[in-house]
DNA sequence: CATGAATGAGGATTCATTCAT
DNA sequence: CATGAATGAATCCTCATTCAT
């Protein structure tokens, strides 16, 4: 009887290994000119063989994603439920909470980035599409929340919420990808978790500045 | 007389138009994407007469880019060498010319976030890559002079020119590629300027702050 | 009036700039891999222009080879004819008419020995290939003639007059492409002449050879 | 348990089909004129098919010519080396070896044959045709030194030692593509090995005569 | 007359996908 | 279950050829 549990794990380990081998290759080439000979070269598998854990290309792409941008959306709400954090706690929160998840997943997430940048919409399903708009959306409005709930008790300077909701997102995004764009061009170090520290304490300053003649 | 000058002019219509349906194409599709037929039935000409204006995929993707980076420094350096500015008046200027080189080619400089962001980089020259890594390496130093200056003056907390660079870079592409993604989402109005001069507020307030016992 | 005439010259010119310029590349590249491009940049003219003096590229490549073999035939012929001569002359004459067309116009009879090598034919009219046969058949005809009249007169061992004719034609044929080839390989001095000399030189002995139980 | 081993056959049939075809139609219409769909269509395989066996035209076409290359050179080296035969017996034996080859794979040699006379070098790998030249170096040198033998042993009238290695390849060659062209003119009988045999007494009569006053 | 421009018809090559074993 | 083998459908690119100026 074990045997059926051995073999549901087998499967399992081989789906996780498929994915994992995507993962890399995607990010690294892009969708469009990642072939299934590239992945199946890197878990050691025929292709035909991906072909009966995953229906398509599409598909194997799409299973990727969604996994990662769940928990970027579970991370955000931890921090949107925690009661003990105050507006700029949480703020500070959901920057860690997209850290967090980017040192879960980094390869997906920019996958993720790259996806809602790139239009490799053309060849993946509306479906993936929608989920992955859904997600973001669900996401962006607890952040959107939080802001407005510093308004509401005159932290910030209000009226700005959905921009500032964007901002957050943005440069974190801005930066993820331009940090690994530096990597390209120098290997080095990687300075995103300073970077991107000082991008929020930046921002949180600026929001707490007094409403009066801005600009 | 004319009679050349037409045919140059007209030669050069021609090639504007390739390129600009060229540019829609690649941003909406990605490079790898991208079909040179795709390209031609949108300009109306064969495949082969593309290939008469451009050597091949790689020179017409790279002839886009170029003259847009080349814009994106001039705007910069005429911020950067302008004496009438003071720091924060250049930061803002600097936010402006990304703005304003935006609005000059607003597909292209998508396109050029792209490929700093996608690898399409394997099929991509190196010589193309190389060009665009100088130029943004070119156009870059000239904001961390820039915040360094703002440092020395004592009008920012200094130590972290390189970062707050990259800040700056950082959220004028997560922002620009964001707001184009949203557009996908609802293609409805587009509050890019707003939210784009709100950001550089922000970041330009957190700038300023004093520096104590920074965190 | 001279006007007309002038004209009439120049088109003649011209007509032989591109002729003579298609020879040197069809032979260099084989026909199929010689583009039209490839004449026409070497004559410094348009493709198109070339296509107003030759219909296509088969007329062109056909114009080529049909001047040269009528030239051949009419060495041969004028060895043939030459009353002067003794049959071991009139081999060495023909020998030597081979190698008088040889030097007439090399490129374009290495030219003609590839095309009844090569079976570019597919691509050449039937025509051509027609008339090529021919004249070489009538060529080969007084070589045969002459071979038969040395058996007759008992000075050569009658019975092989068509395999002794083809074996002239073939060792200047064969002499001719290896020391071509050769030539690729080691591009110093060539030795045609005096390697088909002592080609012809060995056959002729053996000719002479008296016809006893002959192997 | 056999299974490997019947699939291991098929593969190796598929690929001998294959070139089979490739080496007809190549000798047919020359290697630049030759598509891939001419072959695919020959074996009544897709094109894609050809290419999971050979990693392009080149390739394929190298794969064809070396393996004869081999066999010609072997066979020389056969007579070369037989101890039993004097100088004349070998210079028969060269011929011999050299139809030998050509009965093994008539298409082959005439394959060869056509890529030392015509330049579809371009397109050809210059690895395959430095290996090519190396074989062909190879056998004749060993040529080379039976006919300096026969000089030295005063059989031969020496001097022309290059000269008659030449001659001797030339003629076999000159003769093979002389009747392989004969043959599209009248495509009824095939004298190449009589004639051929001729051509080798007339050339072994003309080396045997003495050395006097030599033209 | 000469040509720049345009193109249809391939041709080499790749790749996602299927299927029999 | 895993895979080698096969392939149709692209895709990039080339080239002979035409035609308006």
């Amino acid at each position: 009887m074990g045997v059926k549990e051995r073999k549901q794990r087998e499967k399992q380990a081989r789906t996780d290994q498929i994915q994992a081998a995507a993962k890399e290759i995607f990010l690294q080439k892009g969708y469009a000119a990642t072939t299934m000979e590239d992945i199946a070269s890197r878990v050691e598998l025929s292709v035909a063989t991906i072909y009966s854990y995953f229906k398509n290309k599409g598909e194997l792409y799409a299973s990727l994603n969604l996994i990662t941008l769940k928990f970027l959306e579970e991370q955000i709400e931890m921090v949107y439920r925690d009661e003990t954090l105050g507006v700029e706690g949480k703020i500070i929160g959901f920057k860690d909470a997209m850290y967090k998840t980017f040192l879960y997943e980094p390869l997906i997430l920019k996958n993720i980035l790259h996806l809602q940048v790139v239009n490799a919409f053309a060849e993946i399903s509306d479906d993936l599409i929608e989920k992955i708009n859904d997600m973001t959306r669900r996401t962006l409005r607890m952040m959107a929340a939080v802001l407005q709930q510093g308004a509401s008790q005159g932290i910030f300077c209000g009226g700005h919420v959905m921009a500032d909701t964007d901002i957050l997102w943005s440069t974190f995004t801005g930066l993820l990808l331009w940090e690994e764009s530096k990597k390209r061009i120098n290997p080095a170090r990687d300075y995103f978790k300073t970077t991107l520290d000082r991008a929020f304490d930046l921002l949180l300053l600026g929001l707490q500045k007094k409403c009066n003649p801005e600009k």
